[in-house]
DNA sequence: ACGATTAGTTCATTGCCTGAACTATATGAG
DNA sequence: CTCATATAGTTCAGGCAATGAACTAATCGT
């Protein structure tokens, strides 16, 4: 709920109740984007979101009661007048990130200010597999971190989980992540993080990957396409610093975006797809690396070393991705009208060999709606959809903190 | 705002008078919804909002006193107990429409209900035009209407303005309107309808006739794209039974997405843009009819005799058109996640010849996503835009009914 | 005519924010 | 060392809005 000057039509009576809750929000809201260390009392949060000091102070109670925030000491250095008390995000509350992927399976631990406190990869290979062992190994890594977690007094509230692939958040079904093999394959999330109060989410991996990158950017700046340069091509559509999913939750999929009319076939059954030209798949098969190293990281360092001595097959297969990507991103945004673009996955790797093609393509057939300064490469990197999906869980407590009072 | 079980963080304090807000566009919103003519009570809005008889009979008090709503006689049936008061939007309140075209000016007058009152077109050659005289002619058309409403008991409370081309709402000003030969021109819209308590709001065409659109579709069918087709072709996307404009105001603009990379140069810069395929002059021009009938409507039932006629040429034109707007259709349904789609202006008029390579195409590039159900022509018509701009105004008031109280 | 039934109002209660008064604790000047 | 000043935080009376129960109002069926 949201409660200032403009009303929206709701389907549901507000009462005194809703005030609270709101009001809950905008401290626990305030509290969580004070920089770390800096003091910050209740004085301080009554003055920046305009409630009295009465109401701050009754409010940070509940939250004191609720374990999410906790007080500091005085204020140490020497102003005039009685000293406020520190208040600040409790750090023995944190939340989980999964991530399950085509060639591992990860967790990691975050504090309610998004540090990354405890991160755990394991090799594996996921591709074609039975769902249920996949999930069972993420199960007991995230046991294992959760043990570790609770020996240093930490409680984990909840988690969230990123997939490969479309995802039904509301049902908690993989929809079809073809990388794994997976079609509808519903998921027992409540398993992962047994007994946590909020329980487990559920993100595609681009769009987690795209949640991660908001809290990397300066503010203001809340308005951005991030691509996923996978295997296959991704993407997370941020807008108002939300995540934008569309009616049925997929919004954002640039990689099916149609690039070339009289392409090739795609494996979503379309034709030239920006997937089929600039996925990773279909970058090296350009290459010519067909049949080459099995790992993706060495595929892709094999494939910078031959840009780096300048094999012009690579090059040209880059350069090919580069301009269909920019085709993608120029009709992309005429449509929802975003103007920068992050670049994540092997589109970040490939940055340097990428941009030039791609901005000469956005300048031809988009004049004008992007400057290079727009397009900017992923400032989270590799942990970014584990870092996302536990940042989800965090976002959710800050905008509902009553889900964990008593 | 919004008030229920779901907190968003938000900058503003919430008190108590957002509670009162929220339940008086509950209650607003449940009148505004009743189908004409059946009976509805406080009794029957207490029961279907949730909110207390007590509760309903205050706020329906205040939108009384506010003018909104008006009691109308008791239950005429023969039921048992005590007949209830009827409640309805106050017909003496009205909302106008403007719109100002290529070739016309044009202003409408609708009740609270959206029913159509009063609606004046005047013929005018707009093109490369002044806006001060247009708009003071649009002003005097107005005022005409406004004059005749008057003399029928009617208070025109507020109205809205569309207009073909790019425009910043907040800013009062057109941004670009290509065919208007208008760009960076503010509007002075409180001129419009001088001492109206709503003033006067500003829309993109399209925009505007897609929220026409809203109202005329089965309820939950809340998400599709309208695609307007004139001399250019316009956007609007809805959501949730909402206008997403996107973080600039301008989503939706699916004429400008690339459908032909190696295509001609289109107006605005880019490179084989929807526009340069399907718009009205590019298939007029491809179907051999360059310099033919002034009017745009004159030039339209040309090409549908030359397409009854079999004449190749003009099939060619409709049929390339067609496959075009479905590599557009597709791209932007993977973006934004929409599955239906309304078809407007010539694409309207077009339909019987336009469907079949459109079908086709949209099966190609997004096998699946496309039903032939999902794709429908206009149920407005013509006066779309000017619906959409006066129903928008009934919208925020019903949002927000506090805004017309005393 | 009277009981049953439904509509709508009145009123005491509760919850939350607000503003003013008050308490608590520091700094700095004399 | 003491006191004026300044700032932090709490307490409390007041107001407003929703709630639920009790009450009044109006009609139907028997």
């Amino acid at each position: 709920m949201a409660m200032p000057a403009q009303a929206a039509a709701l389907a549901v009576p507000g009462n005194m109740g809703d005030v609270r809750r709101s009001n809950l929000a905008l401290v626990m809201g305030r509290i969580a984007r004070q920089p770390a260390g800096v003091h910050l009392t209740r004085a301080h949060v009554a003055a920046t979101t305009g409630l009295t000091k009465a109401s701050v102070s009754s409010l940070v109670v509940a939250l004191l009661d609720a374990g999410l925030v906790r007080e500091t000491g005085l204020n140490p250095q020497g102003e005039r007048g009685r000293p406020g008390v520190g208040l600040e995000l409790n750090p023995a509350r944190a939340v989980m990130g999964m991530e399950i992927n085509v060639d591992y399976i990860a967790a990691g631990v975050t504090d309610l200010s998004g540090t990354l406190l405890l991160r755990e990869v394991r090799e594996r290979d996921n591709r074609d597999s039975e769902p249920g062992p996949v999930v069972a190994a993420l199960a007991a890594l995230a046991a294992s971190l959760r043990v570790e977690a609770t020996g240093r007094g930490i409680q984990i509230v909840g988690g969230g989980l990123a997939v490969p692939g479309l995802v039904d958040p509301a049902r908690s079904m993989v929809l079809a992540a073809p990388n794994l093999g997976w079609e509808g394959v519903p998921l027992d999330l409540a398993a992962l993080l047994p007994g946590s109060p909020l329980g487990v989410a559920l993100f595609n991996e681009a769009n987690a990957a795209a949640l991660a990158e908001i809290a990397r950017r300066p503010a203001g700046d809340a308005d951005f396409l991030f691509v996923s340069g996978e295997v296959g091509v991704g993407g997370g559509l941020v807008i108002g610093a939300e995540l934008f999913t569309g009616p049925a939750g997929h919004a954002g999929e640039v990689g099916h975006v149609v690039v070339d009319p009289g392409g090739t076939r795609c494996s979503c059954g379309g034709t030239g797809c920006l997937e089929t030209v600039a996925g990773q798949d279909a970058i090296f098969a350009a290459a010519g690396m067909a049949g080459l190293p099995v790992t993706r990281s060495a595929a892709l360092a094999a494939l910078l070393s031959a840009l780096d001595s300048g094999d012009p097959g690579a090059r040209a297969a880059v350069d090919r991705a580069g301009r269909a990507l920019g085709v993608a991103l120029a009709s992309t945004a005429r449509v929802v009208n975003v103007g920068s673009v992050v670049l994540g996955g092997h589109f970040a790797v490939l940055d340097q060999w990428l941009r030039a093609p791609l901005l000469a393509s956005l300048e031809k057939y988009a004049p004008g709606k992007f400057t290079p300064g727009q397009l900017t490469v992923t400032a989270v990197g590799d942990p970014g959809a584990l870092l996302g999906a536990a940042g989800s869980v965090v976002r959710s407590l800050v905008e509902a903190p009553h889900l964990l009072q008593a």
